[in-house]
DNA sequence: ACCTGAACACCGTTCAAGT
DNA sequence: ACCTGAACACCGTTCAAGT
C-alpha cells in the first residue's frame, strides 16, 4: 500500500538525504527529540522505514547528523564591548541565546555527549579576547574553560528546571514555611521563580571579573 | 514457566516495593537508566512484569521512587573551613563528590528534570552560609542559586564530556593545528584532556571570592 | 491483596528481494 | 543505485483472570 498518508500530494520524488534531514529536524523542533522514530519519520516522508537506512544510518547517525546540521546553522559570535570583560560576558549572552534559540538542541547535544562540539566555535573567540585581556597559554586555556563550563552548565540547569514537573518538596513549599527563620525576605524570594537571565548575568560577571582580575599574575 | 531464570534460588519470597526499587538501584547502578526496563527488571526478580506495576506503578513512577531514594541517601554536607569562603567552597566540593559518586543518579534526575530536588539539601546549608557572610534577603537568595547552578551546571557538563564518543573536529586537532597562532602554550593548553576537579574548584573559588567581595553594598 | 499470561500498540534494525 | 515488505527481537502498558 504506497503512500497512504495525509493529504493529497505530488508523487513522492526521489529521497534524498537532505530531505530526510529536512523532515527529521522539523519534528524534533515540533515535537521534541524523543518523539523522532524511524518509524514516525518514513510516515512523515511517505516512504518505507528501510529506505532512511539507506540514505542516513541507523537513528544514532541520523541524530549525530541532525546535531552537526543545526550547529553548523548556529552563525558566527561577534563580541561587543570596549573592555575585555564586557566582550567576553557579551560571547556569553550571545551564545546563551543562541542555545535558547534551538531548545531540542540542548537536549539532543547533552543526550549524546556532544556538549564540546557545540562549543567548539565560541571557543576560539574566547580564545582571542582572552589574549586581549592579556592572558596567555595555560592560563588563557583555563579562563576559556571555566567560561565555557559555567555557559553550558548554566543553560543546562535552566532546560531542566523548564522541563521540570511538579517537585516535593518545591523550593516554594520549603521556603514558605518558617525555614528561614528570622529572614522572611530570603524565604520569599527563593520562593520566587529564578530571573534566568539576571542569575546568568550575575553569575558570568562575577566569574569573568575574578579570573580577568587575577592576571598578570 | 515460572522461575526459568539464572541459578538455583529459594522459592521467591512474596515481593515487596522495598525489594522492587532496591533490584531497580542495583541495575541502574551497574548498567545505568537506559539498561532499566521492565521486562529485564521483572526478569531479575524472578516475577512476572505486571506485578512490578502493582507495587510501584509504571516505569515513570520508578524512576521517580529512585530518584527519590538516593537522594535521601546522599546524607549531609558538613561545612568546612574559617572564612565564609572558605566554607562555602568546602560545600559547593562535597556536593559536587557526591553527585560524582552516584554518577547514574546525575543523568537519572537530569532525564527527569529534578536538578532541584537534588539540590535542596545542600541549599539550606548555603543560606546559613550566606547570613554567616553578612548576606541577607534577595541577596542571599542571589548568591545561594549562584552557587547552586554553578556546581550543577558543571556536573552536568563533566559527566556529558565523560560520556561524550570521538568527536570531529574535537578540541586536540583543533589546538594542534595552527589555529593558535603566537601561543603555542595555549594550543597544548587546549589539546590536553580537562582537569575538571581543578577547573572546578577555580571556577567555584572565582564565583564564590567576586560574589562575597560585593556584600553590604 | 497479590500475582499471572495474553494481548495491544509500539520500537530499531536486518535482510533478501525487487526494479 | 535505490526502495520495498517481512521478520526479528525488543519495548511499556492494560486487562481479565486467577488464588
Amino acid at each position: 500500500m504506497p503512500r497512504a498518508s495525509s493529504g493529497p500530494r505530488g508523487p513522492r520524488a526521489a529521497l534524498s538525504r537532505d530531505e530526510v534531514l529536512e523532515t527529521a529536524a522539523g519534528l524534533v523542533k515540533r515535537h521534541g527529540p524523543q518523539a523522532l522514530t524511524m518509524r514516525g519519520l518514513a510516515a512523515e516522508l511517505d516512504t518505507a522505514v528501510t529506505s532512511i537506512y539507506w540514505h542516513v544510518g541507523g537513528r544514532e547517525a541520523l541524530l549525530d547528523a541532525l546535531v552537526e546540521r543545526t550547529v553548523a546553522d548556529l552563525g558566527e559570535i561577534r563580541p561587543e564591548g570596549r573592555t575585555p570583560e564586557q566582550r567576553v560576558v557579551s560571547v556569553a549572552r550571545a551564545l546563551r541565546r543562541q542555545l535558547r534559540d534551538h531548545p531540542h538542541l540542548v537536549a539532543l547535544v547533552h543526550e549524546r555527549g556532544l556538549t564540546e562540539r557545540m562549543f567548539l566555535p565560541a571557543q576560539q573567540v574566547l580564545v582571542r579576547e582572552a589574549h586581549a585581556a592579556g592572558l596567555r597559554g595555560a592560563r588563557a586555556a583555563d579562563f576559556v574553560r571555566a567560561v565555557q563550563f559555567q555557559v553550558v552548565g548554566h543553560v543546562l540547569v535552566e532546560r531542566n528546571r523548564e522541563r521540570a514537573p511538579a517537585q516535593h518538596p518545591d523550593e516554594e513549599e520549603l521556603w514558605s514555611a518558617e525555614t528561614a527563620g528570622a529572614d522572611p525576605a530570603l524565604a520569599r524570594a527563593l520562593a520566587r521563580p529564578v530571573d534566568a537571565e539576571r542569575l546568568f548575568l550575575t553569575s558570568v560577571r562575577a566569574l569573568v571579573g575574578a579570573l580577568l582580575a587575577s592576571r598578570g599574575h
